[in-house]
DNA sequence: AGCGGGAATGTTAACGTTCCCCTACTGAAC
DNA sequence: GTTCAGTAGGGGAACGTTAACATTCCCGCT
């Protein structure tokens, strides 16, 4: 910036005015600063811009897995929502694993970020207290936690289940299996699977299929081998929820190996709205969590709050939808 | 850091030195140091750091889209193989637009990054000025561009196509079609179509089933519309290239749906190695990028460059691999 | 006792911005 | 002619860390 004050005939402190577009600079020394600066190579340093003004330009976000569209989409709609404020996302993967999440929500805050989302509502007790004292807003997502730290945009994985469940017994069904949720780590997986279990007993049948993915993220062929174990023990179950939309095309796949009938012979139902369910043959019976408005109220959320139009801390609900497709029709 | 060297009874740079794990302070103060943050609630600001130290625990990231798993793939091996050094990644996407791109970059190296990666080896006139300037290591993936900016870890797009085109030949079939690749803005996949083309007239076949998938992302259900349009048009096709697995199989969908038989009617292909294309019925021909190879070499070039160990530009070539599955046999 | 050397620690200034408080000038109102 | 408000711009210090250099201390050796 000294530099381009000597170019341009100023003082750094108006160099520093017309790259913040404040007032008061008269457009004609806008433009030879700016000039200037082009010339020169000269490339902003908000390093230093975030250390004087005491904060910065970054959101951090925690998800599980870069690599699973749900919270992909989650972050591409936090990403469109801030991108009009300039606002970075600094983006870290967990690996479904909460020890890990302590570590990076440590690396993250180092950065100062002006705000932090994380994905999920269950923690470390010393990360909770790293977000408690961060003094900067904490966003809870996909998840409804009992004691939240601070904003929660979420839903509650086990009701959503829930709903799973209903559909299959008014069609008359009553022999249903669950697969995956069963690894401690994916804290929605087991809340899906919880749910399913509490939805059975509150309907009278029995909690006899829960049948093991391994821990997560739990793939499309891993939903294939729990789908084989499934139909060798217990043949005449009659539909299955599959704690993801990978995993029940994984099963239906298994199925289509065996030439067993989808639906018909299995009602195979997922999780997530995922490109493949409404494309797959037949197509899949799931739940859409609306993972893309999750990250734009959380997006809106951080604005809010950051411009003090939010005071308290906000819960966002989201309610998922249940598709009926051709897997359980 | 003064609040703690004064509780340790310490001078700040002594703190510092505690934090950095030099050598040269004793364990029992180190330990006292490091208590007595932890009691403060105390936590490291990177921003100061890097701004002193003028290096900083950044390597930028652009890729186009968050939402696929092939360069979700390459970021995370980007990214474990980062881990070990406590370098975090700035993650950026373009939306398959060099334009964003462009804009991008600057974004990202206002905070001063130990090195970028971006993916492709187009890029605007400007872009490429930046990163030229830039004065950190560059490098580019999953091309080979003709003038390569800095590092190159990729492969030809074209010549993988080439080998695919070939395998139909080698099998007899003449009446390909492409699917997809029309979009400029999707750089990689243009130059798979041009790479069909050229691989096509190499071997004295006629170039007339080349079919627009429109502008990228293209997902699942544009590759099933694509098919549909090339059965309605061109039934006597005999095999299908397509620009991604996702597109390949909503095109086998689509044959699905109108009970033609894949393969026997229709042999598919796509490309990327995507986990449906091994999991689909029939499992689908396809090419594997190595995507997560990209990632894992670029993170070791990067701690080379930054070690010396690594001096000129590097080229390290990928060699994608045919995959011969059910949908072409 | 005196000296050399290495390990542990301290002092000062600086990284590139921006906050805070000023000054100079212009033009309008009285 | 004086006052006053508003606009454009400047000067100096400070954000929290660390590079560079300096100092202290202890130990073993002659």
């Amino acid at each position: 910036m000294i530099d381009i004050a000597r170019v341009a005939g100023v003082s750094p402190m108006t160099v520093s005015r017309a790259f913040k577009s404040e007032g008061s600079v008269s457009e004609t020394t806008r433009a030879a600063i700016l000039q200037a600066a082009e010339d020169l190579g000269y490339v902003f340093d908000s390093t230093a811009s975030n250390l004087r003004s005491q904060r910065s330009d970054f959101v951090a976000v925690t998800i599980p897995s870069l690599n699973n569209a749900n919270f992909a989409d989650t972050v591409g709609g936090l990403s469109e929502g801030l991108k009009a404020r300039q606002l970075q996302i600094l983006l870290g993967y967990t690996n479904y694993d909460i020890l890990e999440e302590e570590r990076l929500i440590e690396q993250l805050l180092r950065r100062r970020p002006g705000a932090i989302v994380v994905t999920g509502g269950r923690h470390t007790p010393r990360a909770r207290r790293l977000l408690e004292n961060a003094g900067i807003p904490v966003i809870e997502t996909w998840d409804l936690p009992e004691a939240p730290i601070g904003h929660v945009v979420g839903f509650s994985n086990a009701a959503a289940v829930r709903g799973m469940v209903d559909h299959f017994v008014r069609q008359g069904l009553t022999r249903i299996a669950f697969i995956g949720g069963d690894a401690d780590r994916d804290t929605r997986g087991s809340d899906r699977r919880a749910g399913f279990v509490a939805a059975m007993q509150a309907q009278g049948l029995a909690v006899d299929r829960l049948i093991a993915a391994g821990p997560p993220p739990i793939s499309m062929r891993e939903g294939a081998t729990a789908m084989g174990r499934l139909i060798d023990t217990m043949p005449d179950t009659q539909a299955v929820i599959c704690v993801s939309d990978l995993s029940a095309f994984g099963a239906l796949t298994e199925c289509q190996r065996r030439g067993l009938a989808v639906p018909g012979r299995y009602s195979i139902a997922g999780f997530g709205d995922y490109d493949i369910a409404a494309v797959a043959v037949p197509s899949l019976t799931t739940i859409n969590p609306f993972s893309r408005a999750i990250g734009t109220k959380a997006a809106a959320l951080i604005l809010d709050v950051l411009d003090g139009r939010q005071d308290g801390p906000a819960l966002l609900p989201i309610t998922p939808e249940l598709l009926i497709r051709e897997s359980s029709r």
